[in-house]
DNA sequence: GAAAATACTGAACAGTGTTTAGTATTTTTT
DNA sequence: AAAAAATACTAAACACTGTTCAGTATTTTC
């Protein structure tokens, strides 16, 4: 049987062609100025191609939430080497604003959309990503709170907090608020700048309320 | 020149029946579902009459924008009674909750989208609505460190972490993803009590650091 | 070699924002 | 009062979108 077998790799092959183009015309034009007809385009294929691979736009939009949150995992999984929790908390802060910052539209994608988040609720049978980056934040604030940091604190509150704070600088930047804001008020710095202060900010909070 | 002005009049009129339409219709289906045809359904005119009052359908949703900023404003003007700084800065922070949940579309429209923040840029002649929001925020938080709050830190900087907070919770809620986690790890709160139990634990942090 | 399954597509449908040519109506000018 | 000009509005079209479906080659099975 092996040629079925080819037959069903090619197969995976063209879902994949499809998912590299929709992610390369996505970080080029963003997620609404990318249609299935462009994504057509791209491969060489028709339109209606597209939908004997993928559902719908929807399920493309799922395919590369799913890869998303793989990368922001793996952001986070190459500090693992660092033993202190505190110091490879601030680490897991700076990688997130590097992956929010250099993957634009994944990261709207994966935490400013409400369409993909939806999908992911109606998949019972597979691991949700998502849910384990918060894991990944909690247990670093649990270790936290073992040498003195976050004390007196419900840690998934704290974390949740911490999360907030992170998702909305970013968030904050994507959307050019900050640029509109920032270039009244801080003329001298840039945008990268701000962000990495703002987060030292809290550093600083959480420095000061180590007991 | 009575007749010129009563038509001038019956323009406005029009101008604003357009925005009323839109902005119900917007809170009703959301951005993308509210099509000019089915504005001018609304007003019983056709779709070619929205062109002759609105640019296109970025100059309504600008209308919008300007529209909700205001509104935001004045949840927190309704605060200046609050003498005590801190105390005023807890309750912007409850009202701006309120704010994006009550009104959860004009929200995004604020601060998740680019698109009407760009037509902003372009604007010089026009103030600032959302300019003055950050300094409402500014303005408490450097009251509040004549009384001992958020000492050493740059006010400004420290503006911003809280005003990223405050947004991260909010965006976080309005997509969804404080659902999808928090179901997980709080399954016996609510949303409501998650957010609010979040925004507490940074005043519990704001207190804890005062000197 | 005939039948069946596979892989793919052209054309259409219903929707979108937007433009344009044209039509009534009202106002101004002669 | 009649002609000209300005006003308010619209039907129809254009180019686009996601999506569906009938139909066509090609390949596999019998």
């Amino acid at each position: 049987m092996g040629v079925a077998e080819r037959k069903e790799r090619h197969k995976e092959d063209l879902k994949r062609e499809i998912l590299d183009a929709a992610k390369t015309l996505f970080a080029e034009k963003g997620l609404e100025a990318t249609s299935i007809r462009a994504i057509a385009d791209k491969i060489e294929y028709s339109p209606a191609t597209i939908y004997l691979y993928y559902k719908d736009k929807n399920e493309i939009v799922h395919a590369l939430h799913r890869e998303g949150f793989k990368l922001l995992v793996g952001h986070f999984e190459v500090l693992n080497h660092i033993n202190h929790p505190f110091e490879r908390l601030k680490g897991m802060g700076r990688a997130y604003i590097q992956f929010a910052l250099q993957n634009p539209d994944i990261y709207t994608l994966l935490f400013n959309m409400e369409e993909p988040l939806k999908h992911v609720a109606n998949c019972f049978e597979e691991w949700d990503e998502g849910d384990r980056a918060f894991d990944i934040l909690l247990q670093t604030v649990k270790e936290c709170q073992t040498v003195g940091y976050f004390t007196g604190f419900n840690a998934e509150q704290m974390s949740f907090m911490i999360w907030s704070m992170m998702h909305g600088l970013c968030t904050l930047r994507l959307t050019g608020h900050l640029e509109h804001v920032g270039a009244a008020k801080f003329s001298d710095l840039n945008l990268d700048q701000l962000m990495s202060s703002t987060f030292e900010t809290f550093v600083t909070v959480a420095e000061k309320l180590k007991t």
